[in-house]
DNA sequence: CGTGACGTCCGGCGTGGCCGGACAACTATT
DNA sequence: AATAGTTGTCCGGCCACGCCGGACGTCACG
């Protein structure tokens, strides 16, 4: 079981109740909202009305709005704003070498945040938006990440967000996840066999800094029929590695 | 004097000054924040523990930081983001093609809100980071979006937020800033001679929908001496303006 | 081993979050 | 027009909970 939800300031998780079904349903008015959360009317406006005085929502022609402050603080910390700003221009190379979709993962709370996303000119389209939160293991990024990090670590993702299956082909055995994290150790980068979108693939690499503790991952991904297995186990990864490489040096002399 | 400030929900409101100077502190630890707040340790601390438990920040080696969830909310409004997507294209173009800063302006609260900037090859360093806010008559940005916004709007603005000094040249009478919206209007781009910045000047274009209102605004902005009158009068609002109309097309017909 | 700073947590006081209900403004339907 | 059903807004009051002082455990110093 998972230790008790200590919420001392529980008025602050329904404000962000609120405005996450606000974002959810792009824009609504109040009694839309109180529906939709089971929320008395007079509550969810109250909370509105803060957050509208506080100019973190925007009022038009009656619906409410996420305001654009929220960019402000998109901008966070830094440091993996840094990690950002660098790995960017390498995520795009690298989708322009391959032509396919490269990618940026972070992880937070046991998850896997994607921070960028770069479109190669083959590029299909996916469901991968900056910020979107997925599980750990259905991803090549996120398994990356795992294999750098202490087996106690690893235990507590386990723990905390269980392995749910998304496809057919998803990792949901602990053991058989650690072994491939050993596997990842072993050769450097990650893959992932449509485990969490069918018919696609992925290769990824761990991003670390000078303690080896992983910061982030970078990855190409494609569609199953480009990514045989010539270029899926030996060029991808190829040049996958490279670029992590490129970013690491560049993290740790600037 | 402003109506009364109704924050029915104090809570939320202390959460998301807590949220500010966290990320103004670029991450802090509960000592540190209960101090530059001069709030109770204690008060501060659930309001953190709240936080993280809905995974809004993420404490990594003692210090709490903004987390990556709000990189989610500020992907806001779709409307928004789709002049966002857009624009920043053109965006691009503009600043390669004139070698200086491009930018991409909406209207807040009566604030200025940078959505998107674009440095060309010969763009001087600026403090304009995606989501900073500015008072609307500091810019040529902000005078392009309140010159198509009804007088009583103007006034509105102006009561809420005053017009303070920021540079010896800023506009600080509201006579002379409505004389201004009206040349503006009359000659389709705003200008701004070191009103915001010292040494910088800026030309810029309201976008508008299909009712004449405005949804934002664009700018080319470069340091005086390389904007002289013959390139500030002529040459930039001419490729300005024929940006913004560009924009304006493709955000009526799709 | 002491000292100070830290994060965390408990317990209680009293305020304010929360909610039911009233009300005005507006639209649509007859 | 008048009515009926929306909507957003705003009171008033009760009791939960936000807030705070203080205690406690921990860690890094010298």
């Amino acid at each position: 079981m998972s230790s008790k939800p200590r919420q001392p300031v529980q008025a602050a998780a329904t404000t962000f109740r609120i405005i996450e079904t606000l974002h959810e349903l792009n824009g609504a008015g109040v009694s839309e909202l109180a529906d939709e959360l089971e929320m008395p009317k007079s509550t969810v406006h109250d909370h509105l009305q803060t957050l509208n005085e506080a100019e973190y929502l925007v009022k038009r022609n009656g619906d409410y709005h996420v305001g654009a402050r929220f960019l402000e603080l998109g901008g966070f910390a830094r440091s993996q704003m840094k990690l950002y700003q660098i790995a960017s221009p390498e995520i795009e190379k690298l989708a322009e070498e391959t032509g396919e979709h490269a990618n940026l993962m972070i992880e937070e709370h046991g998850k896997g945040i994607f921070l960028n996303k770069a479109k190669g000119r083959d590029a299909v389209n996916l469901d991968t938006h900056i910020g979107k939160r997925v599980h750990l293991h259905t991803t090549a990024l996120g398994k990356a990440i795992l294999s750098k990090r202490p087996e106690s670590a690893v235990d507590e993702v386990i723990e905390r967000h269980g392995l749910p299956r998304v496809t057919e082909k998803t990792l949901t055995d602990a053991d058989e996840l650690k072994s491939q994290l050993a596997e990842i150790r072993e050769r450097g980068y990650a893959i992932d066999d449509e485990e969490r979108v069918a018919g696609m693939r992925c290769v990824a690499a761990p991003i670390c800094d000078g303690d080896g503790d992983p910061l982030g991952a970078i990855s190409v991904s494609g569609p199953t029929n480009r990514f045989n297995d010539e270029t899926f186990r030996t060029e991808i990864p190829k040049t996958v590695l490279s670029t992590a490489n490129v970013i690491e040096v560049n993290m740790t002399y600037s």
